[in-house]
Parts: C-alpha cells; sequence; structure tokens
DNA sequence: CTCATATAGTTCTATATAGAACTTGTTGAC
DNA sequence: GTCAACAAGTTCTATATAGAACTATATGAG
C-alpha cells in the first residue's frame, strides 16, 4: 500500500453524515500533529463558526473520537489530545518485584541503531523495506526482563539513528510524536510462548531454550496505517497480562 | 460483601444525571433478566412516557450502555441485548489446526460437577465458600486443548449439579442465562505460564512439567458482582493471544 | 403462492436553545 | 504577598422538534 504524504489532505465523503466527516476531518488534522499534548483543540462554539454545523453535531463528532480513545475532554477547560496508556503496558506485563510494588518503568537502553532492510513479514506490514531497526533491552542489570527488537519506516524516522542518546527516555511513543510528528493512536498486541534462541538467552542472561513469552507488536497512527513493528522477548515466569473483555 | 436478592431494587441516586440514573435503572433490569436475548426493550417513545424525560436523554442513556458493550441497538427495528463476544473467546486463544481454518469451537465435555468448598482465594473473589466445582475438558480426544476447574457461588446456580447432562451446549453463557438468570455482562482474564502439575499433565496428555499457558477468569453481571471463576490451562506452543490496544 | 406496495414503528441525523457545572485567569481588598 | 471575588470561556445536561433512514408486518394484485 502506497503512503501519501501527509500533505494530500484526503476528501470528506459526501455520502457520510455530518458528523463522520467532522469526526473523519479532525483525526486527519490530529495525526498531522496539527494540535500538541498540552495544547487545546478549538472548542466547541468555534468549530460551529468554522464548520457552519450545530453544536449537537459538532459535539456528536468529538464524542466519537473520545470514544475511540485518541481525545479526551475536561470539563471547563478544554479538549485535548488523550495521553497514551499504553505507552508503558508492554512493560506492565512483567511483574517486576519492586520492594515498594509500585508500577516503576525499569530503566531501557537501547543497544543498537541501524538502517536495515526489513524482513519481508515485516515489510509486509510497514509497507516499505527500507526500514530502521532499534534494539532496546530493559530492566535492572541483575533482573533483564525484555528483549526488544523494533522496526521502523525509514520515510517518517528519518534521522533517529543518528539522534542523541540523551533524548531518548524510557517511553518512545512520546519521542515519535514531538521529534517526528507520528501520533500513535492503536496497537495489537499478539502474545505467545517460545523457547529462548542462542542470541536472546545471551541477552536476557537465560539458558537457551529456557521458556519465554514473546510479545509481537504492531503500532498504527489515526489513519490506520501502520507506522512500527516490534517484537519482545522475556523469561515466562514473570509473564502475568491482563485483560478486560467486555 | 453479602448478596442481594434481586428483587431488593436499589434506590437511583438523585445526585446524578437524569441520564445517567436511568442508565442505573435499566441496567438492573437487564441483569434481573426482565428481557430475553431477542425480546426488544422498551423503545425510545415508551421510555420517555414512562420516565418523562426527552427523548434526547433517553438516547444519552441507552447510549452509555451500549458503549459498555451491554445493549445493541438495530436502526428501524429496535434495542436488544447484545450477544456477548466472548462467549468463544476463551477457546479462540488456541491455535486450532483444523483444515479449513475456521474457528470452529471444539467439544467439550464435563467431567465432574459437585458441590465443594471454595479455596480461600476463589471464596474471596465470589464473596461466598459455598460453591459448585465443574471440571472440564475441551478438544478432540486426539489433540485436548483445554482443560478447565470452574467455581460457582451454589446460592445463584442451586440445581446445576442435578441439571441432565443434554442441557449443557459448547459455552456456559448462555445457560447461566437461561436456566439461571445469570447474566454475564464483562470478564477479566489474567494471562500466564506454567508447569503442567501432574493432574493437569495426565488430563491433557502431556509430559508433566511441560509448558501450559494458564488463563484465569472472572466474570461479573451488570452490577459488578463476580458470578463465575475459572482456570484454564492448555499446551503453550498452542496458545496465541490477541489484544487491541487504544 | 409470489411479489410489490403501503404502513406503522423504530432508530438515526440535525438543528436550536437554555442554563448548570467547572476551569482558568484577572482584579481588587486587605 | 495572600486570599476572595469576579468574569470569561469551556464542557455538560436537558429539552423540544423535524425529518430521514431503516425494519417488519400487513395488505392486495396477479
Amino acid at each position: 500500500m502506497p503512503q501519501h504524504d501527509s500533505a494530500s489532505a484526503p476528501l470528506p465523503d459526501r455520502r457520510l453524515p455530518a458528523y463522520l466527516q467532522l469526526r473523519d476531518a479532525l483525526a486527519t488534522r490530529v495525526a498531522r500533529g496539527e494540535w500538541g499534548p498540552d495544547t487545546a483543540l478549538p472548542s466547541e462554539n468555534q468549530l460551529t463558526a468554522e464548520t457552519g454545523l450545530s453544536v449537537g453535531t459538532v459535539r456528536k463528532a468529538i464524542q466519537t473520537l473520545v470514544d475511540e480513545g485518541l481525545l479526551e475532554r475536561r470539563q471547563g477547560s478544554g479538549t485535548y489530545l488523550r495521553k497514551r496508556a499504553f505507552n508503558a503496558s508492554l512493560f506492565r506485563f512483567f511483574a517486576v518485584q519492586s520492594a515498594d510494588g509500585e508500577a516503576t518503568i525499569p530503566s531501557s537502553r537501547i543497544i543498537a541503531r541501524t538502517a536495515a532492510i526489513a524482513p519481508a513479514a515485516v515489510a509486509k506490514i510497514l509497507g516499505t523495506a527500507d526500514c530502521i531497526r532499534l534494539d532496546r533491552l530493559r530492566g535492572q542489570s541483575d533482573a533483564l526482563l525484555l528483549s526488544e527488537e523494533i522496526w521502523l519506516p525509514r520515510a517518517r524516522f528519518d534521522g533517529i539513528v543518528e539522534l542523541d542518546e540523551s533524548q531518548f527516555g524510557p517511553l518512545l511513543y512520546p519521542l515519535y510524536h514531538e521529534r517526528f510528528n507520528v501520533f500513535i493512536a492503536s496497537a495489537v498486541d499478539d502474545v505467545s510462548f517460545a523457547a529462548a534462541s542462542a542470541k536472546v538467552a545471551a541477552r536476557l542472561g537465560l539458558a537457551e531454550g529456557a521458556p519465554t513469552a514473546v510479545i509481537e507488536r504492531t503500532a498504527f497512527t489515526v489513519d490506520g496505517t501502520a507506522v512500527e513493528w516490534r517484537i519482545a522477548q522475556g523469561p515466562a515466569e514473570r509473564f502475568r497480562y491482563r485483560s478486560r473483555l467486555s
């Protein structure tokens, strides 16, 4: 699937109801990075003036995006980008035996950054083989919890290889947004089980063939294009995943 | 926590907005089993007449329940109980190598039904130790996939031990609803990995200590009381779990 | 029986309006 | 400087209304 430049604005589908057209328009403006994490979106009144729609319709459009998890409304203040709760969630899956019982985000260390040709399966997901690969290790040095391999399309993340190491915090998604204008809106995790390969075992300090949990994640922007694929692996005994069904 | 009889109607909190009071009222009526899976709830017009509220407010109350996954609206037809998609989801986690690739629900066999005292942890969740225990095996006889142990509070499920075996289909939640007026509205799964105990290994035809995926589930009614706890275990190599984050 | 048409009932979209509830910044009293 | 009061701006609740879109049933023609 070809990647459009973000400048090409998709035309709204006139057959759709007005509130959905407005929803789409707002979503693309969000994806384009028009508003930062702490700047309010236009108010209901401003949007009614801009669009000529009624407040009710504008509210419905915004509410749709809130339900989809993209926006967040604060009464009396405004409408903002929602802070993504799943930033730390990949980590949350591993029970960290911190003494205080807090859900601390342990240190993470990027151990490699290179431009590389993505494997076919990854290239298919990301839409290109021209990629950047990050390798990351998480956990204390005496208790390594997660070995990660992260693939990004080079077109969107050019310059991340040369970026100063101090710019990398424990979480990547804020960096994506601030430095590369890429706003992660949703993700899909695939959890499975596998024996540790020699390489992974060495990294995590496990025996080869030791049981590990594997998490494969694909992350998407608002418009549904995949912009990150990663595979993470950690010791199975420490793994614990909670999921709410409804 | 003491279990109320379903006859005691909780009073609506007057401090709450009207649409939330109506939401709560409808939720308790649903939990009470007032409407079956295929009978429509009262229409918007009927509800406005009953309550004296405006259509907009009534719509908002219903929409809230739709967002919570409890109801389902069909334009031109009516509002209905939502068919629970996670009935089969516990099973979906195991990749079934059926030739056609279909997500078939394999046969399930109840191998034991007894009244029993629940372990402390389970009793705490269910609010009582006076329970019924079901043991179930799923999968073909040549490829057993899941060994389940299910705990139910006896007060709500009295008679399930004596129930004719033919009444048990492959899914339990429809049975809960139709026979015992218990409508499962949400659930929480906890996934982890563990070595197979001697007993589980024997049941599944695995070697003792073989890696298995463990799913612990607590299921809730609309009002948030836990009415089922189960632990399921299956071979780790066959396990695959998909989760959507947003 | 089969098919098209009408009809009543339902949800869905959209507008207009009013005031309540809440947040944020400013102004003024002390 | 500190605190209270005010004011402007925002989202939230609630009502009222109109017509469109869709579904299910009944009716009638052939």
